[in-house]
RNA sequence: UGGCUUAUGGUGUAACUGGCAACACGUCUGAUUUUGGUUCAGAAGAGUCCAGGUUCGAGCCCUGGUAAGCCAACCA
């Protein structure tokens, strides 16, 4: 599929960029480098999304490397569960690779690097090594241990490999240079001693090679043409292509490292360290708890690989840090839901409904859609009876006029079902609704054909039989933050952000029995309320569901609701909203004309006059005098104001002290055409 | 007090070699609707961080500022 596309994110433009300057397209390849020490999460897709996406356009291999050179941190779960993932999300790689796989082949490159005077082992604390290293603004110092011979330091890597020394005695560091401004080429630390069993090399070593040793090296060995990673790894750049200046032969493809913006979810935190955290600390179930931003999370929570896969193209690639607002993450799961999910009906605040002349004892069985976005969904049966739940919600003794749903004497349909009339309430001593009575028109039967079956009325609410329900919990999830960004504040954790209320536990829902044969893979839309899907806490005695997303509710936003959630809209500035519509767009098109009046000249210029003018016309002096205080650099808008104002003159305007100061300062500017309007007025 | 990077509607991204700042989300109208959903039609909202400069013309080029992020782990 060619896709129609006329610009490109900065990193495809790059490639085309190469591509144009002669690099073959066969020799494009790249890699999705995920260390195996956390689960992925939606900012990790927009990665996956970027590298395999770049893969499927180029139709290059993508290899899927896991970065595992730290056995402290990393576990064969993580391993798992990342594959999961990637697969999940609908991509396939190349080739599974390991870093470790290269253990070797590194240790041969850093015995090079000793051997050519470029790397010495320090037996120094990282205490002093550090004091050594200087600071961002201050150079740092050499060590005594910078100065041994090669011979030297080849028995002493030598030791440090064969288990000879503590962990933590000795590293090796390339010999770079101690006074560079970046801080990374103040002879970093290619290998370090870790005693401990690795995930898959066991115990064949006990010193472990660096991110920056091993990070470039394995794209070289992989033959990975671009290399990309996020932004705080800019200034690893140079130390990227010195390591492969040492090595690097002409004849193989050389990688280049490129770093684009890490991507933020308003709302939420997207670290693994937090989330790691998160988990740990118990305030969510686990790394898959629906309200997590990880990529199994979401998954339970219900969402879909296209909705993830949509959301990271709307999203973009650039390099600037930014905070994705979750709506976006919202709307694309939405949109995908809409067309695929299954209609039924759940109840999850019932209250009871009675049909007073639906015949006693009756029921029946209702034909019901199962997608109106899809006319080859089919249908689905649903019992119906006299004695019904809906939401309590649903129901107002009496409204104003913008309620549609059920009230005394009024009358709505139930969705597949009759149209029914409120016709009186039933409630206990303490005055709370506990029955509902209503009439049935008998004849407006959905689907039957009949004259009454397709009259309109205005609201149409949803239901289930009291008799043939099934029950069910149902799991609503709110933001796990109350903040937009609770990791920007410096001095708050932000774990002070959490909001108490991100889950709500409704444990007897009642649903449509269609429900009871439900399976994890699908998708239901509970009429009227959102998106739901089984989660895997289900028993078949017990069935749970997890709320994915409301529906838009347009209904909602007009109630001022009391929920004391983080929904708050944010006020917008709506400047010159007092004003009548007409007039404001007049002066609006003069501000839009005169913006650019500098920049015009002959007939455009006299032609943009005549269209101030004209508009001004419309514009009142009230109005107008606010652009009087027009920034001196906003000539045009001056000289637009300047023109209009001429124009109110000549209709009557009498002459005030900011008209005055207005037209001296126009007269005093520099600009010629802005002095020209200000004189034709002074007359 | 050093270095690197970034700055465009509320949010996220576009704008080719300088040429009327575009798209999506969100917001607001209206129509349609057996989901207050969907769909459809429309609107509001930005002088492109600031100050200068070059140019007929600057978001883009030049100079100088400002703000934000990153950088001193034997983490990646």
């Amino acid at each position: 599929m060619i896709e129609e596309r006329d610009s490109h994110n900065f990193i495809e433009q790059i490639i085309v960029d190469d591509l144009a300057a002669g690099f073959s397209s066969d020799k494009l390849r790249f890699r999705f480098p995920p260390e195996p020490n956390g689960y992925l999460h939606i900012g990790h897709a927009a990665s996956i999304c970027l590298n395999f996406g770049l893969g499927e356009m180029y139709n290059a291999p993508v290899n899927l490397r896991f970065d595992d050179t730290n056995p402290a941190k990393e576990e064969q779960e993580y391993v798992d569960a990342i594959k999961n993932d990637i697969q999940w999300l609908g991509f396939q790689w190349a080739t599974e690779c390991y870093s470790s796989d290269y253990f070797q082949q590194l240790y041969d490159w850093a015995i090079q690097l000793i051997k050519d005077g470029k790397a010495y082992v320090d037996g120094q604390s990282a205490d002093v090594m550090a004091s050594q290293k200087g600071t961002p603004s201050t150079p740092g110092v050499a060590g005594p241990f910078r100065g041994a011979s090669v011979d030297e330091n080849l028995a002493l890597f030598a030791r440090m490999k064969a288990g000879e020394f503590e962990q933590g005695s000795y590293v090796l560091r390339a010999k770079i240079d101690m006074a560079s401004p970046n801080m990374l080429m103040r002879d970093p630390i290619l290998y370090r001693i870790v005693k401990r069993a690795h995930h898959r090399t066991g115990n064949d070593w006990c010193i472990y090679p660096m991110y920056d040793w091993t990070h470039g090296e394995s794209d070289y060995i992989e033959q990975i043409s671009h290399s990309l990673c996020t932004l705080e790894f800019k200034m690893h750049r140079e130390l990227y292509d010195w390591f492969l200046d040492q090595l690097y032969d002409p004849a193989l493809l050389r990688p280049k490292q490129r770093e684009f913006a890490r991507r933020n979810l308003s709302y939420t935190v997207m670290s693994k360290r937090k989330l790691l955290e998160l988990v740990e600390g118990k305030t969510v179930t686990g790394w898959d708890d629906p309200r997590m931003p990880t990529i199994s999370g979401l998954r339970r929570r219900g969402y879909t690989p296209d909705s993830i896969r949509k959301f990271s193209d709307l999203s973009g690639i650039s390099k600037r840090d930014s905070v994705t607002d979750v709506s976006l993450l919202e709307y694309c799961i939405r949109e995908d839901l809409n067309k695929s999910a299954t209609r039924v009906m759940a109840v999850l605040d019932p209250v009871k409904l009675v049909i007073t002349n639906y015949p006693s004892g009756k029921t029946e069985m209702l034909e019901a859609e199962n997608n109106p976005e899809d006319p080859n969904s089919g249908t689905h049966e649903l019992p119906f009876s006299g004695e019904l739940y809906i939401e309590r919600e649903d129901f107002k003794e009496d409204a104003g006029n913008k309620f549609f749903r059920l009230t005394l004497g009024n009358e709505v349909r139930l969705k597949s079902a009759y149209i029914i009339k409120g016709e009186s309430v039933v409630k206990d001593a303490s005055g709370n609704i506990t029955e509902i009575h209503c009439t049935a028109d008998l004849e407006s039967r959905s689907g039957s054909g009949t004259e009454a079956s397709t009259r309109k009325v205005k609201g149409t609410l949803h239901w289930v039989s009291i008799q043939h329900a099934i029950k069910a919990e149902v799991r609503e999830y709110d933001r796990l933050f109350l903040d937009e960004a609770p990791d920007s504040h410096e001095e708050k954790s932000f774990m002070q952000f959490i909001n108490p209320e991100s889950l709500k536990v409704i444990k007897e829902a009642y649903m449509e029995p269609f429900l009871k044969d439900a399976s994890l893979s699908d998708k239901f839309q509970f009429q009227r309320l959102g998106y739901f899907t089984l989660d895997k806490d289900s028993t078949s005695e017990n069935l749970v569901f997890n709320k994915t997303v409301g529906l838009r509710d347009s209904w909602a936003k007009q109630n001022p609701a009391p929920s004391p959630q983080a929904n708050q809209p944010k006020p917008q500035n709506n400047q010159g909203g007092g004003l009548p519509q007409g007039q404001r767009s007049a002066l609006n098109e003069i501000q839009k004309i005169a913006k650019k009046y500098t920049n015009l000249s002959g007939e455009k210029l006299a032609g943009a006059r005549a269209d101030i003018a004209k508009l001004a016309e419309e514009v009142s002096y009230e109005e107008l005098e606010p652009l009087f205080q027009t920034a001196a650099k906003k000539v045009g808008t001056r000289i637009g104001a300047m023109i209009a104002l001429s124009v109110l003159l000549n209709k009557g305007q009498d002459r005030n002290s900011e008209i005055e100061a207005f037209i001296s300062a126009g007269l005093a500017d520099e600009n010629e055409e802005l002095v020209n309007e200000a004189k034709g007025i002074k007359n």
